[in-house]
DNA sequence: TATAATTGTTAGACATGTCTAATAATTATG
DNA sequence: CATAATTATTAGACATGTCTAACAATTATA
């Protein structure tokens, strides 16, 4: 088995950059300092201190003036940050009912401080969610039911609902 | 209606310390430097240097080697922190099911970040799911089964479970 | 292609929050 | 109650990440 550099820990900051570096350079195209600014609402200067230092961690390839492109292990470290991003926002729009914006929002920060344990759960959640008829269909709409009404719906008072045996 | 200081937003850092100040000071007991610093795995600089900020703000009381008390300003902006961080806490463990351990590093990280809106709907969500037995009780343990046998329970399979017309 | 506009970099200030080392105050104890 | 042990504070270093101002390179255009 092949020694496998450590991956050191990013901080959110650098998590972002490179999140932003993968979502503008997907279809291959440049990616400019200016972009990435803009993406991240930091001056431009931000940025080359930024990757000057994802640089020096073999995170990002950047000469000056030049190219901005992922290295093969920037890329798996942005893929994992994405990759939570889009479960996290799956959760808040899909299950809780929330605006894409700010769903985005939140997932934007929750990314980077969540543990992989409650990722790989949360992530379950969503897909058993929008998989099953009864626990992901129903649920969310009861659930709503109860977000607009402030009370159960009437399939949860138990009355027009036969109890399985081991609940009774 | 009486003119309200503007609540100036406070960073994740500056919460925690409330946070501990306000669980440490609980039952009016004394609360010290070294206690806070333990309970945030911090040393006593920091803690003195974050009272010296917090009780500019009118956060805290503290005096040279003496008392540290919340202000009443203080104690509300503790409490939310605290309540953000006991809805999350219950988010995790009861509907995802995660360790105790676990899902209170992840509250203690997430309440700092979270918007107000996803914490109101997180919150609904937890009592929901405790309140309703049906997206309640039987959610999670389906959810469980999901969890371990990594395919959806039978009765999400649409096979035994007679849709209600809306849903045909 | 010379010049203007745009984009990028460097240098260095600043804010936040942590730490260590040194010192001071408080509290416990012989 | 004097001294030792503990707790707290100050001073100042350091790390991270942001910014502005000044300058440099690149690109567009007259």
């Amino acid at each position: 088995m092949v020694k496998q550099e450590a991956q050191r820990k990013q901080t959110a900051s650098m998590e972002d950059y490179l999140e932003a570096i993968a979502n503008l350079g997907g279809g291959r195209k440049v990616v400019r300092v200016k972009q990435i600014s803009e993406m991240l609402g930091v001056k431009m200067p931000s940025v080359t201190s930024a990757l000057k230092k994802l640089s020096e961690q073999e995170l990002v390839e950047h000469e000056r003036y030049g190219h901005i492109k992922l290295t093969p292990q920037g890329d798996k470290v942005a893929g994992d940050v994405i990759r939570r991003h889009r479960a996290l926002t799956r959760f808040f729009a899909q299950a809780l009912g929330i605006d894409q914006q700010t769903a985005k929002e939140d997932a934007c920060k929750i990314e980077h401080v969540i543990s992989p344990l409650s990722m790989e759960r949360l992530t379950k959640f969503v897909e058993f969610i929008e998989a099953c008829p009864l626990g992901g269909a129903n649920f969310p709409s009861r659930y709503e039911y109860y977000l607009e009404h402030g009370e159960l719906p009437r399939e949860c008072l138990g009355r027009s609902v036969k109890k399985r045996k081991s609940e009774r």
